[in-house]
This record gives structure tokens, sequence and C-alpha cells, in this order.
DNA sequence: AACTATTTATAAGA
DNA sequence: TTCTTATAAATAGTT
């Protein structure tokens, strides 16, 4: 219908076939409009262009979501709802879970405990006891390590501490006089296990980490 | 565009409004299929008739949800996201949730301690401590409880026992010789503490419930 | 965006 | 429904 016929084929010209979309396009909404008139039809008509402009005609007094529901319930066919009853039934599944979870959470914590009966409360009692063991002996194994570390920090510590003092010892036996800290270096001897001073151990450990306070006679480390 | 012009408003002749829907369907089919060849263009009619039959048209190579996914993107209109991200939200976090709970039982059962410092695991053992006090305690409440009530029972069936004994003695006195099992009788008396006789006690709770198995001298009644 | 020759769609009738 | 056909409407190519 045109100054002469044209084959049905994709336009290569791209204005050309821009300028054709819009024609009929247009010709399109106009045709897809009056059967809503004339034959009290329902149309849905989008169109999207090859540069993916949108373009959409939709009958009066219905909304998209509404034709879409309709069109579901027509065909029977499914868009999206499988995927979102899939989704319901894993939620609902999940929450259940979640309750007894929380539940067993509640009886281990000493709750709900109405519900049980002797044997189940025997039972209960028995898995709780076990597992307090197992914290237990992790808790212990993890106070050993620690120890052990810390206490070889120590050792580390106290040998340099030594070394230094011999140093210093050595140093102050060639040029006496030259040190004036020497009252208080005398008077903190004794204090930590090697003789050192606290003066040298802050000295040592500025901008690393804080000094450790060691409790003598306990493998008691109190940690930050 | 036909023999006459006419007019667009609704055709009363419902017949007539059939055949124009349908010949007018056919063109609109035809109309809106071309574009997609010459232009490139994407292309989805839906119709429905006044009578609720659907007819659709849609770009090849595209389906009915891909086009409505394009459709939501391009126009930001939301059909169901909303509510299906909100579910999809609820459910991440559920699951979140509910991998915690589980992680809390693992602890809670001695697994997982590896995570826990020695103050968590501190922690974690006075909870597990007092929640096996509260157990032992609701175990201990419904062991009395249950003892008593079946305490209360024996005593019950006993005065019934000893009320029995001495009806079948008056009798006994009364009508000699007419009873036989008077041998089995007088073989099993001093069994049961009334010294009611264990025949008797299986007859009085016939077809009611089992007889009860009592060991004297603990409160531990075995429970089925 | 408008024009218009021509094709295409379709209303009415069969 | 489908076919026919006169006629209305759409539009291809042009300006």
């Amino acid at each position: 219908m045109g100054r002469g016929k044209i084959e049905i084929k994709k336009i290569e010209n791209a204005t050309n076939r821009q300028v054709t979309y819009s024609k009929r396009r247009n010709g399109l909404f106009k045709k897809a409009q009056e059967p809503t008139v004339l034959c009290d039809a329902k149309v849905s008509l989008i169109m999207f262009s090859s540069t993916g402009k949108f373009h959409e005609f939709l009958s009066p007094n219905i909304s998209t979501k509404g034709f879409f529901d309709l069109y579901q319930k027509t065909t029977g066919i499914d868009l999206w709802n499988s995927h979102y009853e899939r989704m319901e039934e894993n939620y609902r599944s999940l929450k259940e879970i979640n309750k007894k979870l929380r539940r067993e959470i509640r009886q281990r914590m000493g709750g709900d405990l109405n519900e049980l009966n002797i044997k189940e409360l025997q039972a209960l009692e028995a898995k709780m006891d076990s597992s307090l063991l197992a914290i237990r002996e992790r808790k212990y194994h993890v106070i050993k390590t620690q120890t052990d570390k810390h206490k070889k920090k120590v050792r580390n510590l106290e040998e340099r501490h030594a070394n230094l003092v011999m140093d210093l010892e050595a140093k102050l036996d060639g040029q006496d006089g030259i040190v004036e800290t020497g009252g208080y270096y005398e008077s903190t001897m004794g204090l930590l296990p090697t003789g050192a001073s606290n003066l040298y151990a802050l000295r040592l450990y500025q901008n690393q980490q804080p000094p450790l306070v060691l409790h003598h006679g306990t493998n008691d480390l109190r940690l930050a």
C-alpha cells in the first residue's frame, strides 16, 4: 500500500527502517484500538523498535497487571508462578526448620522443657553433659596453647633482657660515670625475674605491643 | 475501508461484531508481524474477544516471559517484582538466621569450637552449665510428679484390694466350700504388701491397663 | 512532516 | 465460516 509494493524483508537503510517503523506503528496502534470499541475486545500491544524504544497500547479500563493475570488465567501459561511457588514452598519449609532449630536451642538452654517426658529429658541431659565436656576440653586446650605461647614469648623476652643487662653492665664497667639513670636502674632491679628493669622493658616494646603482666605461680593469663 | 465507511463505535449486532472482530484480528496480526521483519522490531499482541476468546502474536525468537522481562526492564513498571523481591529478601535473611541457629546448636553440641576464643568458650560453658541445671531440675520434677502420681494410684489400688479381700473373707465365712480357688488364693498371699493376691490384681485391671510392677525401696518407676 | 499514487484491508453481500 | 468486490484506509516513495 504505497507508491510501490514492497517485499516483506528487513529494510537495510536504517533511516528508512526507522521511518517505516514509526509509520506502521501508528497504523498498528490505530488498528489495535478500533476493535476495542467496535467489538468490545481487550487488546494489549507492546512494541520495541530495533533501537530499543518502547511503545504500548492497552485497552481502556484494564491494567497491564490485570491484563497479564487474565492472560495467565486464560492460557494456563505460567510466566513466573512456578518459580514463585517453588520459592514460597522453600520459604515455608525454611521457616519450619527455623522454628524447630529455635525450639531445640531453647530446650538446650533449659526452656520449653514441659513438653519433654523423662526419657527425652534424660537424653537431653546426657547430650548436654557430653557437649559440656567437649566445650571444657576445648577451653582447656585453648588456654594451654595460649599460655604456652605466652610463656615462650616471656622466656624470649627475659633472655633479651638478660643480654641487655649484661651489655649495659659491660659498658658501665668500661665508661664509669657517663650513665645518669643508674640510680633508678638500681631501684627497680629485682622486680622482674631476670633482674632487668621495667624501664628497659618499656623501651624495648615501645611501638610494638604493651608489656605483659605476669602472674607467677598460675597458668592464668589475663587476655585483653 | 470497505463497501461503506463505518463509524468507530460498538457494533450492536452480535454476529456482525464477531465477524468484524475475526476479520480485523487477522488484519491486525498480519500488520503486527510485518514490522518484526521489516524493521527488526519486537512485538507482542494479545487479544481477548468480548466472548473471552484469546489470540496472541509474539515476535519470533522471544518468549512471553522474556518479552515481559524486557517490558519491565524498559518501563520500570513493576508487575510483581516488588512482592517477589521482598520475598527473596525474606528468604535470604531467614536462610542466614537458620545458618546462625545451626551454628549455635553445633557449638552447644560441642562442635565448631575452633572458632571461639577463651572468653566465648567460658561464656558457652557457663550457659551450658546453667542449662544443664535447669534440665536436671525439670527431670527431677517430672520424676517426682510421676512417682507421686503412681504412689497415689498404688495406695488406692491397695485399699481396694484390702476391701475385696475383706468382702471375700466375709463371704467365705458365710458360704464355706463354694470357692474352688481357695488354695491358690492362699498360696499367693503375702506377696503384695496388703496381702491381696496377684490373681485379684489381674482380674481387677483386665481390659483397663497392665498391672504396675513396683520396685520397693526406690522412687525409680520404669515407664513404658 | 506532508503529499499522493498505489497497495492493502475490509464492510457488505453472497 | 469463506469468498468476492467495491471502497476505505494505510503507507512507500517522494518532496
